[in-house]
Formats: C-alpha cells, structure tokens, sequence
DNA sequence: TGCTTGGCTTGACATTTATCAATTGATGCG
DNA sequence: CGCATCAATTGATAAATGTCAAGCCAAGCA
C-alpha cells in the first residue's frame, strides 16, 4: 500500500493508538481497491482472507437464505467490516456490496490476527471495535423483535434526523427498498408506514424527509438509549 | 472467593490459559453467590461493574421496551455474559434473571479491564469470546429477519435434537413460553407452530419433541451452518 | 421529443401473526 | 380429596404484514 494512504487508515479508532512499527508492518502487506458501485466484495461462507476498511463510499452488509435477502447494516468511512470473522478465522456470516463507487483497503487477517498477539494497545482496541459492533447488533435485534415496522421507521427517522444535524428536514442517506429490507419489511410496507407518520407529523418527498414536530413523534417512536443510540 | 471455586471457572476458555498470577488477581475480587429462580440479577440500563459467569443453573437474557418484554438468549455453564458492557463500561443492553436455582461467579469489571491490558493470554481469549457472541447474535438477527415462525421452529429444534446427542426424541430445555419469546412469537403461535410440524414428523408431548424423520423436517428447515450452528 | 427503465406507490387480496376469551390439564397445597 | 394456580392449548377474531398487479413518475437515452 502506497504510504499516502496510511494516514486515513491511521486515522481509525482501530489502528490510532498502536505501535507504529507493528502499524507499518500491516499496511506493508495491505492494499488498497477503488470499486464501482454495485459490486460484490465479499459472500458469506467464504473464508475471511481480508479485514476490509471503508475509506470513502459505503458498503452494504446483506445476508441471504432461502433466495430471501435482508440487508443488515451499511458501513461508512471510516470504518472496518467483517472484523469477527477475522478475528476467530470463521467463515463471514454477511457479504458486503458496494452502494456507490467506494474506495476500500484490505488488511490480511493473518497479519491483524499476528499483530494482535503482539501489540497490546491494538489489541484492546480491536476488543473495544468489537464490544461496539456486538451491541449495536444487539439493539439491532432488539429494535426487531421489540417495536412494529410503524416504530422502527419513527424510530429510524428520529436517528437519522439527530445524525443529520438535528434539521427538521433532511435527506434519507439510502435508497427506500433497502431501507425496507434494513427495517425489515417490505417497500410497499414502507410506503404505507410512511403515510402511516403522516399523523405524527412526518412528510415525504423523494429522499427529502420532514419532521415538522420531532416531539410528537417521539410520542409514537419512545426512542431509548438502550436501541437507538448506536454511538454507546 | 474461595479458592475451592478457582477450577471451575478456571476451565472457561476466557481464563483457561492466562498466567496464573492474573488469574489469582481477578478472583481475589470476586466471589460466587447462589440464586434462587426467577432472580433478577442484572437489569438493563444499569453500570456494568461484575462480569457474570454461570457456575450451574442457566439465566436467560432479556430485554423490554414499551411494556413489551423478549427473550434474547439463554446462558447455561460454564459461560458468561455482558462480558461487551464489562469492556466497554458502558451500560447493560440486557436485562439477566435465573431460571432455576444458579451458582453465578460475579468478577469486578475494572479487575478484567485491568489485567485485560496486562496479560496478553487474556486478552487474545477476550477477543475471540467477544467475536464468537457477536456472531452469534448476527446469526439471531439472521433467523428473524430471513425466517418465518414455523421455519425458526423447525431449526431451532433441529439445532435442539443435535445438542441433545441427535436422538428422535428429547426434551425441551426451557419452557415453551419463554421459547416462543426467543424465538420472537407469543405462545399461542408456538402451540400452532408444533401442529404445523405435524406433517414434517414432528410430534409434541408436554417437554418431549419427537422427530421421526429428520430429514423430512430439513427440506422445510432448510439449516445452514451460517445461521444455526452455534459452535463456529 | 418519445421511449424505456427502474424505483416507488397504490389498491386488492392473501397470509401470517397477534389478541382475546375460554378451556384443559398438570401441579402444589391445605 | 378439593381447590387454586398457572402454563398450555384452542377457537374466534383482529391487526399486521406480505404478495401480486397495475400505474405513476423521474432519469437516462436515442
């Protein structure tokens, strides 16, 4: 990997703290790949060569069973993906597709699993990214089998809202089918559940979503800490 | 603790190879208490201060929302739990109650993080616990948003007849109220549910389930070891 | 401009799942 | 034993969600 691209890298959570020797040896056996959109990076069974890094664009993580499809969650810079299966050497549970045209550096696991033995500073921060994921899966899963689809879209709408800047009006970052899929429903679920907000002060245009009173929807959503604040 | 509990918690795989030292101090905070059932233990929300370990008994994770309550997994010996909020500091995502008479070793959080960062051993355990929990709750997310309730029926007990040794006939490790919350249904639907197994061989008797003909259950089940096998 | 494409929406309908009420059946207790 | 309790079951009904078919509409293109 060419050294100007180390810094990005440098730049995550992951990778800011530990040794810079031990740093330079995973980038030394690292690369980095511009993708278009749409393509596939990775399918599940597969076994886990790469820890991947998205540097710009975004990917989706999407599982299949059955010729069903639901897409799990969209990773954005600067973030990593398929951290677990590297770790414990397993085949990846998710594959991953890019959403738009997304550049995206690619780590041996091999190399992350033997600097782990080696550098404890990377080590606990490895522990730290993973104990992350692990709950926001877990609020994932609550999120599901907790509220109806009319309440994980309030909900989702209130997140993204904050995530944009707090702005009554703001843009969804995602096509609606997929939202569908991520919220677990359908698209024409979601274009009743949009109409279904309309009550609660919600309007839709194209991607443009309006919150006119953030307050009366939370009347519906009842937001908690415990599901929706993905930053703890 | 008495040193008398030192081996059973030391066969876990999170402290079966550490140094022996660090092992004597994380247990020189810690001590072993013993519940009746349907004893809350921890509950969501709360600061997490102990790692839990099951000594015996089993605890089932749970969590609520709205006056809505589920069931998220159950913890039987010798494992842990919020062993991701111990390492964050950060608050429960889950609720834990007993659901029989349980031995739980209870091990200060800040002791873990402590000799987390000084004992390499423990720490690589750490991580590879951690990674196996988050794979497990993504192949949880995986059965609910891919399944419907029959389909998780017909593979949970699948996945139960071979942890019971693969025998056609075995008994049901929980009750099936609580079964139907795992598996996100009420207990209505699960009675349903085993009815409409009947024709896929699968007869019900109070606890015991009995699979004629496996493989007759797999062609609706349709397993896949990236969403029903728990060891890897 | 007209055409095609694909995502989105809408309506009608089917299926799945939940809710409510009543009953059964097993268990424990005085 | 008789009684109370509670989980489990069953039936009737309602609500939520999915499916299918058709139409709308904006974007891209000849």
């Amino acid at each position: 990997m060419p050294e100007s691209h180390y810094p990005e890298v440098r730049s995550l959570h992951l990778f800011s703290e530990m040794g810079e020797d031990n740093y330079r040896t995973l980038m030394r056996g690292s690369y980095v790949q511009n993708f278009p959109p749409q393509i596939d990076l990775i399918h599940e069974g597969e076994s886990s060569d790469f820890l991947h890094v998205v540097l710009s664009g975004s990917v989706d993580l999407f599982s299949q069973w059955n010729r069903r499809e639901t897409s799990m969650a969209t990773v954005r810079p600067i973030s990593t993906f398929i951290l677990a299966a590297t770790i414990r050497d397993a085949p990846y549970l998710m594959s991953a597709r890019t959403l738009e045209k997304s550049r995206i550096a690619l780590i041996p696991s091999q190399d992350v699993r033997d600097i782990f033995d080696i550098d404890a500073v990377f080590a606990r921060a490895i522990v730290r990214e993973l104990a992350q994921c692990y709950r926001g899966v877990v609020k994932s899963h609550k999120d599901i089998k907790l509220r109806t689809s009319l309440e994980r879209l309030a909900n989702y709408l209130l997140r993204q809202q904050t995530r944009a800047g707090g702005e009554a009006t703001f843009e969804l970052p995602t096509e609606k089918r997929r939202l569908a899929s991520f919220l677990g429903m359908t698209p024409e679920n979601l274009s009743r559940a949009f109409k279904g907000l309309q009550p609660y002060s919600v309007t839709v245009d194209g991607n443009r979503v309006t919150i006119a009173d953030a307050d009366d929807l939370r009347t519906l959503a009842k937001p908690s800490p415990l599901i929706d604040d993905y930053s703890s």
